[in-house]
DNA sequence: CTGAAAGCGCTTACAG
DNA sequence: CTGAAAGCGCTTACAG
């Protein structure tokens, strides 16, 4: 009539139960359930009657008390580094979950992502109804690896720096780094800079040993092998957006002149690049007469930059699924712990040429 | 011993429950489950004592049960008009639910993405484990809204055609589309295609109501006062992908003598106007030298492209925060039923001209 | 073909 | 400060 009744719609009060449609149609909660799951059970006309009765009052079962019972949720969790929103803003992981999303797609699964609560990934786990997790950027160990196997819950570690018994995906970063760096060089530039990511909450003092720290060691290789140590370039870490990029950008060219600045710039993400070329441009620099510039990632996006983006090419859909697919194999309780490393690729386009004279 | 003991990781058996840790440690049920939910209700040492033991066997309380006797999932569902990987593969799904994440973080609740079952938005609820859905995408209304409000799931509609006492968000779709026919009529188009999107999986012969129609209908208006009519124009609808972008402009384009060609090409999603420009370069052609092209949405990622898109911008960041805004009022018993329709905007930028002479 | 009962794992009044 | 009991809403052997 008022108040509670009104706040729930015009059905009047609660949400009917299985409960309640069996009073209505003069059955036992069985003969609902079985309307619902396992026609065989009752007769025809049964069904029809309570089918339409349920209809009528909206009654659905309830998903929560049927994945209780069944011990399983048809959900794929991500557990991811960031928040919503900036993971939301980043076309990386745009990418990653379409990948992911193909394999729900084809066995039937929903995906849940849940950031970290109070800047922790693990926290996050004891609020979300997954049937297992796909762990992403988990830079640094801090114990969380041993606290994900303790809890028995199917994990698959993604860019991380697993023990060999648990399942992960990741690039070969050591190499893309290489790769890119060794371009350079080879162009004749001396004066590097480079532009990197800002590892993610979870890390602390311990220092990390995820992706990054494979990609600083590609680096390191590269530089060595052309006469040049990191007291040649300079290394900044800024978060992974595009207007994080411009500002770093822009810091590294203005107010310098030009014997003070890097002839290229080196970045560790495709988002921080685009940025960054456009900070140039905004300088007044040409890409790649006064600077080269160089990205990592080859998102699709950049395809439509001009310049075309020389960049590091990295699988990223193809991690998203590969991860999924272990993750539902662990799931099923396949008692493997399947190793993938994939293979990185440089693109030379058009933002990298020799340093200019 | 093995077999099954082994499938569920070395802890050996199913995952420990609160009656596992309670005998433990030697308590009820009830002080395991104060430990961790009302730590003021039993004594510090207990906690401690408990709290440690859980660790220890890797206790965690399930996220399920807690979820049904709580009633609440803390999570907010998304139901989604396509799969899952062509979802994620659309920028306009990013940038919106960018603005849904950021409600997300702000009230704590996780994001349950569901794409359709066997082709039906409706029969993806029943097992998905959320609090409310932002309904997406429903172009058209076979009955869909009416069984939603019978079940008396909170739900907010988003670019639909909803009847008054449901909340939704939507853009001014009328009126940007007028905006960019008028814009090109006025730079003296008059041979015009338009390439449109496919409607969902949802239509029907009914015909559809949404964001297409008033978007026809704004059309229909800007023609009429140019003096055109339909039959002047030319209409195709394709998939939002890049590639069908691409496929479609070609096809508009490809083996046409400059006078059967359109001179302008306006299109109703910058995802497809991508495509589209591509395949122009691709022919040879010049933008917007041969041919104007306009997009819609204003994406981002446009900005990257050169020529600079002449394109309609809809907020769809605040279309997703609005929609996530009214979904939380809606779940907290707040009845109201707000109506939002947000404005678009004429960008424009540089891929429009006069038609060739 | 149908119903009464147990149980999924938790939380929370209610007693002590 | 702690424990025994009921209940969230469903499904599924088990009896009839």
């Amino acid at each position: 009539m008022s108040g509670t009744e009104t706040r729930r719609g015009r059905s009047g009060g609660r949400r009917p139960t299985s409960k309640d449609v069996a009073a209505a149609a003069g059955v036992s909660r069985s003969a609902v359930s079985f309307a619902f799951n396992d026609p065989g059970r009752i007769s025809e006309a049964t069904r029809e009657r309570i089918l339409g009765i349920a209809q009528e009052m909206g009654y659905t079962p309830n998903p929560l008390a049927r994945m209780l019972k069944a011990g399983q949720t048809q959900s794929l969790g991500v557990l991811l580094p960031q928040a919503l929103a900036r993971t939301m803003e980043n076309p990386y992981y745009s990418r990653f979950l379409m990948g992911v999303g193909q394999v729900c797609d084809r066995e039937g699964f929903t995906l849940l992502l849940t950031p970290p609560v109070r800047d922790s990934m693990l926290k996050a786990i004891p609020y979300a109804g997954a049937d297992g997790f796909i762990v992403c950027g988990l830079e640094t160990d801090r114990g969380e690896v041993t606290e994900l196997r303790r809890r028995a819950v199917p994990f698959v570690l993604v860019d991380g720096h697993p023990p060999p018994d648990v399942p992960n995906v990741g690039v070969d970063d050591r190499r893309g780094a290489y790769d890119v760096i060794q371009h350079l060089t080879q162009l004749g530039h001396r004066r590097i800079a480079i532009l990197s990511l800002e590892p993610g909450p979870d890390v602390t003092e311990h220092g990390y040993h995820g992706p990054l720290a494979r990609r600083m060691s590609g680096i390191t290789e590269a530089l060595l092998e052309a006469g040049l140590t990191w007291k040649d370039v300079t290394l900044s870490e800024v978060p992974c957006t595009r207007m994080d990029g411009y500002r770093a950008g822009r810091e590294l060219f203005v107010d310098r002149s030009p014997e003070e600045r890097p002839t290229a710039l080196a970045v560790m993400s495709d988002v921080l690049a685009i940025g960054a070329v456009d900070a140039l441009r905004d300088l007044g620099l040409s890409v790649p007469e006064d600077v080269s510039v160089t990205g990592f990632d080859d998102l699709p996006e950049v395809s439509w930059m001009r310049p075309r983006l020389t960049t590091v090419r990295q699988p990223i859909t193809t991690k998203g699924s590969t991860a999924a697919d272990f993750l539902i194999s662990a799931i099923r309780g396949e008692d493997q712990h399947p190793h993938q490393r994939l293979a990185t690729t440089l693109m030379v386009r058009d933002s990298t040429d020799q340093p200019p004279r």
